[in-house]
DNA sequence: TTGTAAGCGTTATCAG
DNA sequence: CTGATAACGCTTACAA
């Protein structure tokens, strides 16, 4: 077993020990050719003999490259934001690379001490998905020699790669559809400060109705369940119909749990639709219909799209990954 | 293979453009007193000239501490994880440091794998959550000097501390309450290769059965929502209640849906208990009651711990989170 | 095939 | 208060 007294073993030791030089075993660690099999084999003994683990550390600073990649996110437990880090920390694995975490906390000076956290960090890459930053705080780290993919954000340059998100497009299909078919009015449901992707839909939401000369309604609501079936409690005291677009499922939820208390029925008399489904859009009764987007494919695809962008071969620079709507029964 | 345009600015220049020397800029950086003010404030404009940020690796390489922390979880979307994971992250931020995840993806292989890279990394300490690590891998990484807290897993050694769920001791209060007032037969849900934690909890429903000599039921289901809700069409075709103990919110919500869809009435004929809870067994209806232990409050403790270890300041070095019972809809 | 020695960008220990 | 200079652990020409 190991001496633990002792500092950590260095390749100073693996090279007196195995009687070669630092440059040999440097060569049997990086696995090079050009070392004869009885050499490799009697320093691969020494290694696991003495225990030695090559510093990375010392390894980034002489190669000038970390093999660790950076991901700015305002939390890690919001569903869709895990789920993208364990696509990416997947994807990163495969290819030799570490994730490091910064997350932001939806706070701008968080989020600008991030950002410089990934520069001093020397990160080979960087992830970047957070609402806080915008196109200049993406150039800024891509001006230290950082390559970065922005997610949810259309930034281009020399070392700036993005990968949005198709929502719009969905939408107006699903509300014209709508118009159609439907006869309830439709209502968004605006969350203060809930990041550009929703405000985008938001505008999409509102743009469609007035292209299409119909009539609609905006409510504010809290991000959080609680507070928003206690809203929709109140609301459907006075309106007893409507389709509702909800930013997630829980809010989905929320509606949905509010409307059968107050003795509506849905999706008869009240329609929900969640923008961003996950998993639990399929769990609660009754299921709910949503707008989806696989997150652990976007962070597979986005790690993709930065490995290339670190080589140099990246050819399309913004990729946009398309919703599709999942059909359940919280909507007709 | 580097074909960047122009490299990042280093200490070197800084010193250059300033007129001082290395070791003044390097006072500057880290907020040594012994500078002029004078000194200072003319290094500090060089520097946000020339857009200078010091490098993480060459600090980490000369100060031998890097202001990494490795995290070795098996996945970064369980929403349980992801609850620990940012409850870390900011835990860590406001002690200066930044977190590396290391996922395991459930392998024992990966798993190896991972802690290798958690030890060349050169982290200064290590948070472990992870079923496929044993004692004896918590403290070979130790051994490298990589202070260590150990998650659901008691370990303890020089550089090692543990926390740990307290699970059974709730379980059996339960239980044997439900002796007293209860009247069905109570099923535990079994998941294969779900890891230590239900392993225990399964062992303490057992064993509270049998001193109390009561009946029981093991039934086997898959870590799948929809997997189950069929099995449990099927299974309440024949059988008509129970009380049911389930590992998590999803399966627990394919049981009460099942038995539902089945024209059971929950919690009257079937009553169930999620044993990891969520906040979306607050949502599901009925509400699923559950224990429950809050996970970004862990993350926060676990940080704390692992900082009073790396200090060698820990005096209690195995603490235990004992979770709660949180009483709703779905039982009696 | 192997060894020597010069970096990589900092910090830290000395002197001055 | 400031400046040389030697580490830190590893890679990589360049030599042998």
């Amino acid at each position: 077993m190991v001496d633990n007294i002792k500092d950590r073993v260095t390749i100073y030791e693996v090279a007196k020990a195995s009687g070669f030089s630092l440059a040999t075993v440097s060569r049997v660690i990086n696995n090079q050719t050009n070392v004869t099999e009885k050499t490799r084999k009697k320093v691969e003994e020494t290694i696991a003999r003495l225990g030695y683990k090559p510093s990375a550390v010392a390894q980034a600073l002489a190669t000038n490259r970390s093999t660790n990649i950076g991901v700015v996110i305002p939390r890690a437990n919001y569903v869709y934001i895990s789920n993208m880090v364990n696509g990416l920390t997947e994807a990163a694995r495969d290819r030799g690379y570490v994730l490091s975490l910064f997350v932001t906390s939806h706070s701008k000076d968080e989020a600008i001490s991030a950002m410089n956290k990934v520069i001093t960090s020397h990160v080979d890459g960087a992830i970047i998905f957070d609402d806080e930053l915008d196109v200049e705080d993406a150039q800024k780290i891509s001006s230290y020699q950082v390559p970065v993919i922005a997610v949810n954000n259309k930034v281009t340059g020399d070392k700036v790669a993005c990968l949005t998100f198709g929502y719009e497009h969905l939408l107006r299909d699903i509300l014209r559809d709508y118009f159609q078919n439907g006869d309830k009015k439709m209502y968004f449901l605006h969350v203060h400060n809930a990041g550009r992707l929703l405000a985008r839909i938001e505008r999409a939401f509102v743009s469609t109705h007035i292209e299409d000369n119909r009539n609609y309604g905006i409510l504010s609501c809290d991000d959080s369940y609680s507070k928003t079936y206690l809203d929709f409690i109140d609301f459907f005291k006075t309106t007893k119909s409507g389709y509702f677009l909800a930013y997630r499922d829980s809010i989905a939820a929320a509606i949905i749990n509010a409307a059968r208390d107050s003795h509506l029925r849905v999706p008869e008399d009240v329609e929900v639709l969640s923008i961003i489904g996950t998993k639990y859009a399929n769990i609660i009764r009754p299921t709910i219909s949503s707008m989806y987007i696989d997150m652990q494919l976007v962070g597979h695809k986005a790690m993709e799209m930065l490995a290339d962008l670190m080589e140099g071969k990246l050819d399309r620079k913004q990729i946009k990954v398309e919703s599709t709507l999942i059909k359940r029964d919280s909507t007709l």
